[in-house]
This record gives structure tokens, C-alpha cells and sequence, in this order.
DNA sequence: TTGAATAATGGTACTATTTACAAAAACTCT
DNA sequence: AGAGTTTTTGTAAATAGTACCATTATTCAA
């Protein structure tokens, strides 16, 4: 951190006020990753750039800092600031600092990612954001700066993430099936499970409440639905409990 | 990104380039957070603080970022020119951006870490860093910024990783005892493993070329020594191989 | 040379978890 | 009533984890 006194170089005050001038000319910027889940595929909020550099591109929701406002909390600014989400839960994800990654002057960029049931969330755009609206993690292709680096790193952390905390449940409505459950893990990972097996494996954590309800209007057998139970979560933690897939 | 161009006020250009001006007026730090292991104890390599702020204080290595150097870059040259430390591997931690978190203006740092073979370096302080030494983990108390919850950061991420990746062979000897392997865990993780079964799981992943060889003069039966094989782990990763504790 | 001390190694019995798959149950639609 | 569909229960086999004990190989002291 000190850069600020170099015993080594003697310089004039005025020089060594420029020198250390030269260190405080960066931008920090926030971009953020919200993942949200329709009930059967896994889709990212992403705007379209009204304004240079990029103009017209896709990009994640970001914008500069603020010289006196704590990151996390431009985060949270930014994300309403351009698509009109209020307050969510906003994970730290990775810091992208290469020299070349904005073309207009040296800016470093905290990304942040949140996972998020859309049907709760109509975004609306904002600033200088010309759209705003979800996409089908597929369909994604190329962005503006190196957002779709970001993507792929939070992606990444979300899969792993997801498979060792319950961040799942608030995705779906609050009584659920386990195949809607199942459905939603599948989307997230990419994989198949065995029903039987998943539904054993859920239920075994103790973590859902069972309802005496089940589905209607369904051509098939309907299924029970349940619920999550959040302070039987945090109980279990309490004792050690580790959540796994 | 833009609040480059802000459509919603009309200020004159020299006013427009001052607002924008005070974006730009950040500082970038790393600090890094190098774990070592001596056969026996995790330790952490701090620095003595030789210069304002917070001399004297302990605290992690770490400076501001040059204006045209990657962070990546600058997590490195700082380690060195503090420490003497080598490029080592760092990974990316987390980054720390409050508003207060540094008094003499606004720095955001990205904190990084590493695990390394205490014998095999020799940290030897530089530039305004009046010391350089290896501190147990334990032993570690005030430390200078918000060093000290960086410490902690660090520590959670390498407990988890250690326990998914196999990056703690590398702190041996080329050829180690199991004993050995399971001393690391132990430290590292700060929990007891059954040395039977732990020796089971171990060669059961087949990531251990056992060696004609074993120790001696100990005063008791002499252990096999082992070689950790890259080669056979990366193959088994192409396989979908999971590591795990 | 023998035996005590020490830690490595191999083995075993038991329990728990995972996996794969089959069968029964519950609903709608024709 | 029966076909179609999906949920739910069940179970057998395989795999993995746990606790603990017996045997083995070495050094050191008697």
C-alpha cells in the first residue's frame, strides 16, 4: 500500500505528488451476473448499451463506482439503476482487472452474480441501458468488453454453488413438486438425475415440509407438494450439517 | 460502464469531463496471503509495515497496482519486490472495497492467495517492508487495514479447497510417508483423521506411485515413501475423476 | 541378543450410502 | 373401463465409510 512513501527516490514534493497521482487514476466498476430460473430453463438479465463505447451490444448490467460508495453497494445501485430490480441477494464472484479489458481508460471490475426467480422480477430499463431483458443462457453470444468471460465464470460458481447450498428453493414457487425441484437442478447443472433416487436424497436432509396438498388439472397422477423450511435449515446447520447436492 | 455519457444532464464540457474526472480517482492494491507448511504447522508469511500508514504493524504483502500493469501482474511483482518470493501460483481470493478500509484515500484491493513449501523459500524483505517473515497462523493478531479478515477469507477458501483439490502435495518432499500427507491435512483442515482409514482413502484414488523405498533411521518401523503423480491425476480429471478430502 | 517401544501396514466386521430398476398408485382423457 | 402418464414406494446389489485390532519392521536400551 505504500507506494505512497519510496525511501529509495528522492523527488521534489511536486514530483513526487504527480507520481503518486499516476496511481489514483483508475475506475472501479461493478457487473453483475443475475441467473433466473422460468420453471424450466436458466436464463441471465442482460442489457443492450445505449451509449459508447459498445453501443447496441449486449452487456451485463454494470456501471462506474462511485469515488465514496462501497462496492457492494454500487452493485446493488447499478443493478436497479439499469434494470429497475430492487434490492437482491448479490454475491461477490471475481475481480477483472486485466489493462486492456475497457477501451476507454483503465477500469477494473468487481462482478458480482445472484440466482433469481424471474417470474418475481420484470426488468425495466434504466440510465443509459436502451433494454433490459432476460436471455436463455444458450442463446448468449458475443458481448460487450469481456462479459461473456464473466458469464463463464459464473456459471461456473453457480453450478458448484448450487450443489452445496440450498439456493434452489427460492427459484420455484413457494408449494413445489420434487419433479419441478428436479427440473430446476437439472437446468442449473446440466445433468439427469434418477427420479426415485433424487426425491430419496432430498427428502433424507429433512428440509422439506410435506403438504397434505397436491397438484390439480394435471392428465397424470398429481404430486404432492412441499415446501422449504428455512429456519429447519438453519437449524441443521447449526449442528453441522453440510448440504450436498 | 458509462457513466460515461450521462443523457439526463446537460452540463458543459469542462464541468461534464470534472464529474467524470472524480470516477477515475481510485487506487488498486493486492495483498496476498501466502500460506506455508513446514512439515508441521500452517504459517503465514507477513511483512513489517516500514512506512506510513501503520508502521510497524504487521500486515499482508501488498501495494498499489501500476497504471498499466494487469492485476494478475501486479500480485506477483509485489510478492517479490516485498518478499523475495518467486512467482508463485496466486489465486484470486476475493476483493475488499469499502470506502473506509484505507485512510489515506480510496483503495479497492483484490486479495489473493497461496500455498507453498516453507523450505523451499527463503522470504527476505524489500522495498519499504522492514521484515518478512513466516508467523504460525495462530500466532497472528492485529494486523494493519482490514489484513486481518483478509486472513480469515483466505483461510475458509483454503480449507475448502484443499479438501476438493489435490494442491497440498506439493508442500512435501518429492517422496513422502503417508504420515506425512496426513500431518498436512491435519493441519491445514485442524481436524484428526483415523491413519488407517485415511491411508485407504488416499491410495484408493490411485494418485500415488508407491516407491521401492522407505525411510530410515526412525526409531520404529519404517514408512513407504510415495510420489504424487500429475500425470495420473490429470487423466483422471479427463475422466471426470472428483477429489475429494 | 533379546525385548520394549513405536509407528506402519493389513485386515475385518459393521454400517451407511448410492445406484439401478421394478412395481404399485393416482390421476385424466377417450 | 381402460390407456396413458407420472408419482411414489420398495428392494437388491454394489460401493463407500467407520471403528478397531493384529501383525510387522524398525530402533534403542538392557
Amino acid at each position: 500500500m505504500s507506494a505512497f512513501h519510496d525511501p529509495q527516490q528522492a523527488l521534489t514534493l511536486a514530483a513526487e505528488r504527480e507520481r503518486l497521482d499516476s496511481f489514483f487514476h483508475f475506475g472501479i466498476s461493478v457487473d453483475c451476473v443475475v441467473f433466473g430460473f422460468d420453471g424450466s430453463d436458466l436464463q441471465i438479465l442482460v442489457i443492450e448499451r445505449g451509449a459508447n463505447p459498445y453501443q447496441g451490444f449486449q452487456a451485463l448490467p454494470g456501471d462506474l463506482v462511485h469515488p465514496n460508495e462501497d462496492t457492494d453497494a454500487a452493485s446493488l445501485r447499478v443493478l436497479h439503476d439499469l434494470t429497475g430490480l430492487p434490492d437482491i441477494y448479490l454475491e461477490q464472484l471475481h475481480t477483472f482487472g486485466r489493462v486492456d479489458r475497457h477501451p476507454m481508460g483503465r477500469v477494473v471490475t468487481v462482478a458480482y452474480y445472484s440466482l433469481i426467480d424471474i417470474r418475481q422480477y420484470a426488468p425495466k430499463p434504466g440510465g443509459w441501458a436502451s433494454q433490459a431483458q432476460w436471455v436463455p443462457i444458450e442463446k448468449i453470444s458475443t458481448m460487450a468488453f469481456d462479459h461473456a468471460r464473466i458469464v463463464e465464470v459464473a456459471l461456473s460458481h453457480l453450478q458448484h454453488r448450487i450443489r452445496h447450498q440450498p439456493i434452489g428453493f427460492e427459484l420455484l414457487t413457494e408449494e413445489f413438486t420434487l419433479a419441478q425441484l428436479q427440473l430446476l437442478y437439472e437446468a442449473i447443472l446440466g445433468t439427469q438425475f434418477d427420479k426415485a433416487n433424487f426425491r430419496k436424497k432430498i427428502l433424507a436432509m429433512n428440509l422439506l415440509q410435506p403438504l397434505e396438498k397436491t397438484q390439480h388439472a394435471v392428465r397424470h397422477r398429481p404430486a404432492r407438494l412441499y415446501r422449504f423450511d428455512p429456519q429447519r435449515y438453519s437449524l441443521l446447520m447449526e449442528r453441522g450439517f453440510a448440504f450436498e447436492l
